[in-house]
DNA sequence: ACCGGCATTGTGAACGTTCACGACATTGTG
DNA sequence: CACAATGTCGTGAACGTTCACAATGCCGGT
């Protein structure tokens, strides 16, 4: 915990550039913010001393005065997953594009105090505000406290109370993949499910149960993994020696998992698509070139960064009335893990 | 690139949790940074009042006076791939369980100009120091002058001159992949490159050539893709057409690439691995899940991210004679993408 | 009673900026 | 020529800490 002493060299100042040019610290200080008020001739003669010299802006003595930072909190959990690892990698993006930089707050686990420490380690360094992609719904409500005026966002999180947030409409796209498959003349549909902990996991399981329901089919057998290839493969095990004759097809809450079934199909002699139909969720870069090609549910998570950046923004400005909240859409892509139902299904 | 006014309203500070209990600021700041001479019924006084105010240390006023930081800096390029992903990650997770922050500069592309914004811009934030992940080979001599007695690591990056890093024997690693094969029996073994410009595309490259060479077996066919699997697809079946028979054992630069040359192989009909040996780089967790399951080459992230951060810290203890460099040796993992060379193989 | 030593607490300065002013020189206007 | 207006620049204070040191109180020993 203790912090080693770093014996950084004295910077150059704004000092030290004003006293080679013979003006005083604040002349140096407006050229470097690109105020109005200072002579041409000596405005070239600073911004070449400052190259010189290397100057560079001291970030913490000026926001130590300034109040107000350009620096961003994001604080996540599960980065080794392919949606929390998108996310954080377009915050960045929309961050560095509008200016900002990111600091970042790993979650180890997603409990109240690994989050209140997460938190308060960000105010800590005076972030302008912070975004919070907290997967697993647990309660929340503590964090309306302790972001009480503050500016966060919650990023496809439901944090239990209303707040700034980007959701994703992950039961719409569920629903849309499940229904993709009953245009398909399915009517016996299985599910491949995360744990429900996980909000996407939830929504989507949800999706698939809500489809069912609007097409008054009943909803077909289910299993659970945990997002990962082997969970997806013995999960699917369990499903075909158990239910094999109830289903289908499968919907898969993500790619990894439905790679892992597509396996257990295979070692069990079941064709896919031609015995039976799979489409999974999050259309990783790989999901192309499974075999059989997965079609999946595809995410826009350039969208989830730059509207999660935006609603920041606007948080800033003020014109908040009321927690803004936006939206993105899946949209489904198909490819040829599901086709037709054949006589060799379900009896 | 202005940046809006973020009117946050005035922080607890010290001098208010001083001014509740009675005392000075300073005895306030040693119960906070738990220094030893304070008498146990102030501390725990003043303990409570910091708890009831939700007292938080401003981190850019200490830093400013103390000139020391607890925030490292860490950039990176190309953050969507595999490896980049987890070395950000892994990055991370060490500096938290030190006690410190990341903060993130992502490079649009890797050039001197994208690079040295990247770094002014830490340095402006006056980070501890820079973890550098610069996967292409382009001239970094400035990085030299820029970084001048400023803490920073290469991690798995050659910036052309002596720098305290952390390398990973990439060219090892593809040796002993490919001798795996020559073990199996294969005579004739090809390789699909990625773009040389890459670090670890050239040492993975030249460590096919290196195995090779020391079993005195001239090196087979090559394509090059671009680490995703639909180069990898399209450059297999390049090879396929114009090198079928020349050889029985491909050796891809990672995993997307196999998998995508595992596909190019089944739709012309060649088996794998009965008809042609396929082994990857990387064992992304999909990989054990593939079909046929993917041997391949893992690598220790994980090491990777924490040497990093240690080749830090001894610079900052000042124990620095010579830069300190650490390496990383990968590990094969095998699985069933590779068999002995069949009679259907070359010719 | 005095002094040294220890434990505990307070004081002043400094870190490198920005902000709100004020000062000075120059120009234009009556 | 006076005066205001403008353009250009400097000054002092403040931001919330830490650091080095000084100050205070108390105790025991001589």
């Amino acid at each position: 915990m203790k912090s080693p002493r770093v014996e950084q060299q004295r910077a150059i100042t704004l000092n030290d550039v004003a006293a080679r040019c013979g003006v005083s610290y604040q002349t140096v200080s407006r050229v470097i913010n690109g105020a109005p008020d200072v002579a041409n001739a000596t405005r070239l003669r600073i911004l070449k001393a400052v190259n010189d010299l290397g100057y560079r802006p001291n970030m913490a003595a000026r926001h130590l005065v300034s109040r107000r930072s350009t620096v961003v909190g994001l604080v996540t959990f599960g980065t080794s997953l392919y949606g929390p690892s998108q996310i954080m990698i377009n915050v960045e993006e929309a961050a560095k594009a509008a200016g900002y930089s990111v600091m970042f707050a790993g979650l180890k686990q997603v409990n109240v105090e690994e989050i209140r420490r997460a938190v308060n380690k960000l105010c800590a360094y005076q972030v302008a505000g912070i975004l919070m992609h907290l997967p697993l719904e647990i309660d929340l409500r503590i964090l309306q406290e302790l972001c009480r005026d503050f500016p966060f966002v919650a990023l496809d999180s439901d944090f239990g109370f209303v707040a700034p947030s980007v959701l994703v409409h992950q039961d719409r796209a569920s629903s849309m993949a499940t229904n993709y498959l009953i245009n398909l003349g399915h009517r016996e549909i299985a599910y491949l499910r995360a744990p429900l902990l996980w909000r996407a996991a939830r929504l989507r399981y949800q999706g698939w149960l809500d489809a069912l329901k609007a097409a008054r089919l009943s909803p077909g057998p289910f299993a659970e993994g945990d997002w990962t290839s082997v969970s997806g493969f013995e999960a699917t095990l369990d499903l075909i020696k158990n239910h094999r004759k109830e289903f289908t097809a499968l919907v898969v809450a993500n790619d990894q998992m439905a790679l892992g079934a597509i396996r257990a199909f295979e070692e069990s002699g079941i064709r896919v698509p031609a015995d039976v139909s799979v489409v999974g969720f999050d259309d990783i870069p790989e999901a192309a070139f499974f075999r059989p090609p997965l079609s999946t549910v595809k995410q826009d998570f350039t969208a989830v960064g730059q509207l999660g950046f935006q609603c920041l923004i606007t948080q800033w400005t003020g014109a908040s009335v009321s927690p803004k909240i936006y939206t993105v859409n899946p949209t489904f892509v198909e490819r040829y893990s599901a086709s037709g139902p054949s006589r060799h299904g379900a009896k």
